[in-house]
DNA sequence: TATTGTTATACTCTATAACTATA
DNA sequence: TATAGTTATAGAGTATAACAATA
């Protein structure tokens, strides 16, 4: 149990981790944003999956997930295959292009990463990977009630340098 | 230097804290969301500063800042004051009614770190908050050339079970 | 009736480029 | 001419809700 302005800084800087991001996202080729390159690395490291145990890896909403696959599949990365047990259901699974995709981006990301982390042993980048992998596991799947209060509609009043 | 794998698993967890991300943005109130959070914060952190410096901070374009300072002017949480110095400048301020926004900002992402972290120890804590900030450092102020190929045009034939 | 997946819609965040005002 | 900031526009990511097909 730790202080609140732990919290406080740890909020902070899972907000500043998206300039990191956002960097890694510059250098993916311009047909595979960042919701085509997680599908794939995803389906590359477990295997063939359902659009549902997709959506749950990604942590994201299915209807989302039916969108990234989409724009990956019309690019031939994947097949959508029928499963035999279940008409509903669709089994996603690597194409060799999709692979050699997935090879480039990791060349990619590899280059990236030994530039800005020259400097971080090879325990750091581990500490680093199970302290957010515990983060994550944390969160887990808390799909809970938003309990989000509403909010007094405020015209944008631009150009206006002080208030009131 | 770390290997290979290493970095292709560090790449998979950082995209992955989008879900934690997400997370916190829902138990933000309506009318201010992880933007208008961001600029509260950081105001209420470093004092009164210029956009320039707000926008570096941010690790965002201006223009991308002065949206969300134009959001959260609009409800009174910030002044934007006259650089007496530089006309074109533009000093922000925190009002009084922003501090209370964040002190409530404060309160909500505490208690949902104190019951999603509840048995992480104040030193673990504090090791991912070093770790991320070295990170952050790591890839710094790398606002270098994208480099990004382009790619041809696919068409999105969805509806299309399997491929080909 | 419940589940799997798709689609339409709307909102947030971001970057690029054009623009105004000032240095 | 260069800099500080704003605005318009476009693209990516996400969630909600309505829908189709199947269990």
């Amino acid at each position: 149990m730790a202080e609140q302005a732990q919290y406080e800084e740890l909020a902070r800087q899972l907000s500043a981790v998206g300039a990191v991001k956002r960097d890694m996202g510059r250098i993916l080729p311009s047909d595979c944003p960042a919701g085509s390159a997680a599908v794939l690395t995803l389906l590359g490291r477990h295997g063939d999956m359902r659009m549902s145990k997709l959506a749950e890896l990604l942590s994201v909403d299915m209807s989302v997930t039916s969108r990234h696959v989409a724009h990956v599949a019309a690019r031939g990365w994947i097949d959508r295959l029928q499963d035999p047990a279940d008409k509903r259901s669709r089994i996603l699974r690597l194409t060799p292009a999709g692979q050699h995709r997935l090879d480039d981006m990791y060349r990619r990301t590899t280059q990236l990463f030994a530039e800005r982390l020259s400097d971080w042993t090879d325990d750091e980048v581990g500490q680093l990977i199970q302290l957010m992998t515990r983060l994550r596991a944390s969160f887990g799947d808390c799909r809970s009630a938003p309990a989000r209060p509403p909010a007094p509609v405020v015209e944008e009043t631009t150009r206006t340098p002080a208030s009131t």
